[in-house]
DNA sequence: CTTCCATTTCAATGATTCTTGAAATATATA
DNA sequence: TATATATTTCAAGAATCATTGAAATGGAAG
């Protein structure tokens, strides 16, 4: 994951119906949830969570499938991994008090 | 950290100058950098400069201290640490993939 | 083929964010 | 006090992002 991608996941963390969206998906598991029980769940208009589904899947964060004429979303727990693998590394070169906030 | 303080920080992190500027205050690490020299190390305006080193100190992911007339900005990996540790325990509710990003 | 349902796309609007350069502030020095 | 330096603040404009509701798309069923 490059620089590029990792700005773009950011901005797509750094708004509140996103993070609720992707505290949903979490709690889904890998069942993954349809855009419109999202949409249910966080109390947004489906062409809203269409936009916002659209920005976290645009960073990588959740995948989309069809399913016969709805879309499944499911969190993408490797990308999420990745942003933060960036932050801790690339950015702050490994540092111990940044790690240490994953650790044990 | 609460949810807004976090949405803050990613806002905060989701743009190349001031993901640039993080990078020159790990390398320079406890002494910190001068507001100015951070300018130049970047390429940006004064003003410019300011903005952005006012964003990060806002998101908490920097501190500030005035020596005489300059500004010595250092960065706060404490702060980085608890971003990380709400993505990965409140959001993910401690996602082994995600972990596994910091991990051995 | 028509209708229905779920979702996305689109266009318009408002809100934020970013950039620029000028002016203001704070501090040091002559 | 006057002047120079470092930084911030301000105002204006451009760019990006978010919200809304209407229209379009994709797929299933009658």
């Amino acid at each position: 994951m490059n620089e590029e991608q990792v700005i773009e996941a950011f901005g797509a963390l750094s708004n509140q119906t996103r993070l609720q969206v992707l505290r949903k998906l979490v709690e889904a598991g890998p069942a993954g949830m349809l855009a419109g029980d999202v949409a249910e769940a966080v109390g947004a208009s489906p062409s809203r969570m269409s936009f916002h589904l659209s920005t976290l899947q645009a960073a990588g964060i959740v995948t989309s499938e069809r399913q016969s004429r709805q879309m499944i979303y499911r969190v993408n727990f490797q990308a999420i991994g990745e942003v933060m693998r960036f932050l801790l590394q690339d950015c702050c070169k490994g540092n111990a008090t940044v790690q240490s906030c994953c650790g044990p």
